[in-house]
RNA sequence: CGGGAUGUGGCGCAGCUUGGUCAGCGCACCGGUUUCGGGAACCGGGGGCCGCGGGUUCGAAUCCCGCCAUCCCGACCA
């Protein structure tokens, strides 16, 4: 490959766009890779189109290598499947919908559970079919309220997603393992730093996930690690260790008086002053604090639900949602329409709604809460005595220096991150729905159960981008470089000639070349453009060029080398290997 | 969906408060001359229903109303 910038459709940008925020943005923006063309829709541009293509193929490789078998399915897809799956409705505004002409509904899909289990259920009879791993890349669409940071968030997007079908957990759990270790081999062809946190399915369905997670400062993700321990989790996956019941020593529960205190601070202050159950050492996480919301069940009514947690932490809508799945939830403020519900003073003794709590509100424990009386608090209110939740939940945030679920020796230390991969096993939440049977080996049905892999490819670029990268541009790591070799002439006598008749010789070699032969250029722009568009490495063919010489550098490293002109390729070949 | 900001040649912006030589600057682009190893200089040019619709006015990029779009924060989000 031997691209030409004279003729290459490529126009790199001085200034920063205006609405491009994180560093991947702005330089791929910048370097002219891709240009926004729609509202979370960019269009590959030449160069981009090549990393793009490299990073595709280097997941399309190690996919085969897993054993793998691509396929294509329409991203057009009618909406039949998905009622059968639920996820029409499950899935949310964030699914992509439209009419044909007819009226007809029908969907750009998210993702392709259905369409895969049709394909098995289609093609496959017998245990003898199975396993199968498949997988395809694909655009894939979601009607994101708000795409964001250019590549890392956009409403079309290209993905490899896989899906594995197994005959049982034993076959499944292989398989997992598989695309796991494929996923660690993945990134780190591609350079990307990662960590693999434990994560929660949300509205896919499913058991065990796991996410590959690109720390950034401008991830979406929040995961958490422990300082003695290998753990990590998502916070949404995050386990509170709910500490033993105890036997109940507190005293009858008593109502007191609390005017003036709807929210902790102002109750603990109160607590303190006066004194409450003769003690002035109330603190925030000695009282249950209980927060309303609307649970919104996907094709039913929505439903009121109280959630206790103790009063010195929030509730985090994100660990809510993922706990209530496929379910959402909206803080409740309507208090006007439920008199019974008094706000600033709720406890969950008699709640007439719905009570989850937190892992910590333990059998046994006793709190200061309200007493469901405007101006009214109780202490004593124990757990198990005065009140029983309807289940436990996993709503209250977490935060660094909490106990590690998993060691309880360490503590947790909290992180942003991209999601860059996701893989998990799905078990049989498809083929139930649309009733998937092999015949196995004893003559009787069997139902094939699932796993789920999907890598973002466009956000692997911008994350590429993201961690390599410095003031002057980009740096491509060689697995997904647009070119191996970057060759500027910097000079008008002959040295364009050579610099083409140099990257003739390369090519013929098989290695990737771009030339900077535009005549007119200073070699000034050549050089500070050939930073930023970041190829590994660049010959400069110069001044030096009458005395048979050129200039080898090192992008990532700036290190600069004069060599003979004649000796370059060798060089280059050796460095590639 | 809440909060904030912004829409003026391809890109980045000024002009708006105080309506009238304001349609302008830098980059990019075209022609010419010079320059040629760190975003060159000079000369000459082309390109904009000032987001859209309505209103006020003799006159609107500028004031008023409505709408749309984009970006940022939050909500939302495999």
């Amino acid at each position: 490959m031997l691209l030409r910038m004279s003729t290459l459709l490529l126009k790199t940008l001085r200034e920063e766009p205006a609405d491009a925020e994180v560093p991947s943005h702005r330089l791929l923006v910048r370097a002219g890779f891709v240009r926004r063309a729609a509202p979370g829709g960019y269009t590959w541009l030449p160069l981009g189109k090549l990393v793009l293509d490299r990073v595709t193929e280097v997941v399309r490789d190690e996919m085969a290598a897993a054993g793998g078998q691509e396929v294509s399915f329409p991203a057009l897809l009618p909406r039949e499947p998905f009622d059968t799956s639920g996820r029409w409705t499950e899935y949310g505004d964030l699914l992509l919908t439209l009419q044909d002409r007819r009226g007809a509904d029908y969907l750009l899909a998210p993702t392709h559970e259905e369409m895969f289990t049709l394909l098995v259920q289609d093609m496959t009879s017998s245990y003898r079919d199975l396993p199968l791993l498949l997988f395809q890349v694909q655009t894939k669409f979601r009607d994101e309220a708000r795409p964001r940071g250019g590549l890392l968030r956009g409403r079309e997007f290209l993905m490899k997603d896989a899906y594995s079908f197994d005959l049982d957990d034993a076959g499944l759990t292989s398989a997992y393992d598989r695309m796991r270790t494929a996923y660690q081999q993945i990134f780190r062809r591609l350079g990307v730093e990662h960590t693999i946190v434990a994560a929660v399915s949300g509205a896919m369905g499913g058991s065990a996930s796991e996410e590959f997670l690109a720390p950034a400062e401008v991830g979406e993700d929040t995961f958490v690690g422990c300082t003695a321990c290998d753990y990590a989790a998502n916070t949404e996956a995050v386990v509170t260790p709910a500490p033993p019941a105890r036997p109940v020593t507190a005293p009858a529960a008593a109502v007191h008086d609390t005017p003036g205190t709807p929210t902790i601070a102002t109750l603990v202050e109160l607590a303190n002053e006066r004194r409450l159950g003769g003690r002035d050492d109330w603190a925030a996480s000695d009282t249950l604090k209980n927060v309303v919301v609307v649970v919104h069940h996907p094709g039913r009514t929505d439903e009121i639900v109280a959630i206790g947690v103790p009063g010195d932490r929030e509730v985090d809508l994100k660990r809510l949602d993922a706990a209530l799945a496929p379910a959402t939830a909206t803080l409740f403020d309507d208090f006007a329409v439920r008199p019974d519900l008094v706000k600033g003073y709720l406890g969950p003794q008699g709640l007439p709604i719905r009570y989850l709590a937190d892992p910590r509100v333990a059998p046994g424990t006793a709190w200061l809460t309200g007493a469901n009386q405007a101006g009214r608090h109780a202490t004593d209110v124990v757990a198990g005595r005065d009140f029983v939740p309807d289940g436990a939940i996993e709503a209250a945030e977490v935060r660094a220096g909490d106990t590690c679920p998993a060691c309880g020796g360490g503590t947790l230390t909290i992180r942003r991150g991209i999601e860059i991969g996701h893989i998990f096993q799905l078990g049989r939440r498809y083929t139930d729905a649309f009733r998937v049977d092999v015949l196995g080996a004893d003559g009787k049905p069997v139902r094939p159960t699932m796993g789920s892999y999907g890598i973002g490819l466009t956000r692997a670029v911008a994350v590429i981008a993201e961690q390599h990268h410095d003031e002057r541009g980009l740096i491509w790591p060689d697995a997904v470089a647009p070119a191996d070799v970057h060759i500027v002439a910097a000079g008008r006598d002959g040295q364009i000639e050579a610099a083409l008749s140099l990257g003739a010789t390369l090519v013929r070699a098989g290695v990737r070349v771009l030339v900077d032969d535009r005549p007119n250029v200073s070699a000034g722009v050549k050089f500070t453009d050939s930073e930023l568009i970041g190829i590994p490495r660049s010959v400069v063919v110069g001044r030096r060029l009458m005395e048979g010489y050129a200039e080898l550098r090192n992008r990532r490293t700036g290190d600069r080398q004069e060599l003979p002109l004649v000796d370059i390729p060798g060089v280059i070949m050796g460095r590639l290997g």
